[in-house]
DNA sequence: TCCCCATATTGACACCGTCCATTTAATAGT
DNA sequence: ACTATTAAATGGACGGTGTCAATATGGGGA
């Protein structure tokens, strides 16, 4: 049996993930601090340590699960909709912009490239997961154009984080006041659809 | 005349923009700290606070000037090659690339809503600037079509800056080993290139 | 039953941003 | 020319952070 349980704490290392997520959605990252979640969990501040190495690898646990979540929500808008050539960019899209929007603190932690580890095992595995899965729907959806798979692949993503990261950090608002509302949140996936059948002939 | 020089140090400010800036360079945002950039231009911990009033202050400066950077670039840019009506394209997206590729540290402070002030009023006037002028050469290179100036703006700016803050972030780099040298700089440029003036009847 | 060892605690160190009282010195006014 | 004003620089303090090391604790295997 060993139900694999600590002693002082039921098992902490869970206990801190959930914190870290908590404080995360309420606080934004830099809310995530080791002392913290272990304030906010009643250990010592010390304590994390046991279960992670330091606050990148929490932060790393965080962004994995999240790339994790957003994997599930593809691979579901894929069997639901199995159909039509151009589904993909509605299903990658609508996980992306979906999740962005209702997990901002989330879904900015994810491109922190500087707070997270990036050579971790699981998370460039997933991350491969979510970018192949995408590689391969574009693959079915336009088998022989003049554009690469992974060239449409990147432009797409580009399209979407870029327009995600912009919103989310800020930046629009304070840009032109045209544009605080202006782009529906679909508009660009319609754009990018229309653009690309026309072009890449699919 | 009153040269507006201070007593002790010429005139500090400018040392402490230089400083940060080249700290910035080399350390990215994080060795961007007030003490960090005090003890480079030797003086006290405490002096940057008369010309700076916080952090924040600091790089919403740096952010500002490095805006301006990009807009004389793409004012350049235009009129070098004023003319054809897909020129907007590559001027805008080689200013952006290029800043980019050549200064990530700069790149990626732009975009840091949490660092720099986004109510500063001379920083969203460059960043106005940039905007009004992208979407005047949108709309002079295609004065109707289905989509206004707004969404083909924000659709083209999203992914010139989605691709470049993947690439910076180290992203790309962790996906798949297949992509790592994959896009070429322009290819992005490129099929926007070809997407737009198809559907957009330019 | 007893001991081992993973886990938790506590304290230390070196940073950071920010505020404060204090000292400095350049300039303005007489 | 001398003084008063005032902006600017100093140094210390406070509370916060991450990380490390030494110590205490107690559950499960022998």
């Amino acid at each position: 049996m060993s139900k694999k349980q600590s002693f002082h704490h039921g098992d902490l290392k869970r206990v801190l993930f959930d914190v870290a997520l908590t404080l995360l959605d309420r606080d934004g990252v830099d809310g995530v601090t080791i002392r913290a979640v272990a304030r906010e969990a009643g250990v010592s501040h010390g304590a994390p340590v046991n279960h992670y190495r330091d606050r990148k690898a929490l932060l790393t646990a965080l962004a994995q699960r999240q790339f994790e979540t957003i994997l599930c929500s593809i691979e579901e808008g894929l069997s639901d909709a199995a159909g039509g050539s151009r589904v993909w960019i509605d299903v990658f899209g609508k996980a992306m912009l979906d999740f962005g929007f209702n997990f901002p603190n989330r879904y900015k932690l994810l491109w922190r490239g500087d707070l997270i580890d990036l050579q971790d095992a699981e998370l460039s595995t997933v991350m491969d997961q979510i970018y192949d899965q995408l590689c391969d729907e574009i693959e079915r959806a336009m088998p022989q154009s003049e554009f690469d798979r992974d060239t449409v692949a990147i432009a797409f993503w580009s399209m979407v984080h870029g327009y995600l990261d912009m919103r989310l950090s800020g930046m629009f608002v304070s840009l032109n006041d045209k544009v605080s509302g202006k782009p529906r949140d679909g508009a660009l996936l319609d754009l990018f659809k229309m653009l690309v059948p026309q072009t890449l002939d699919i």
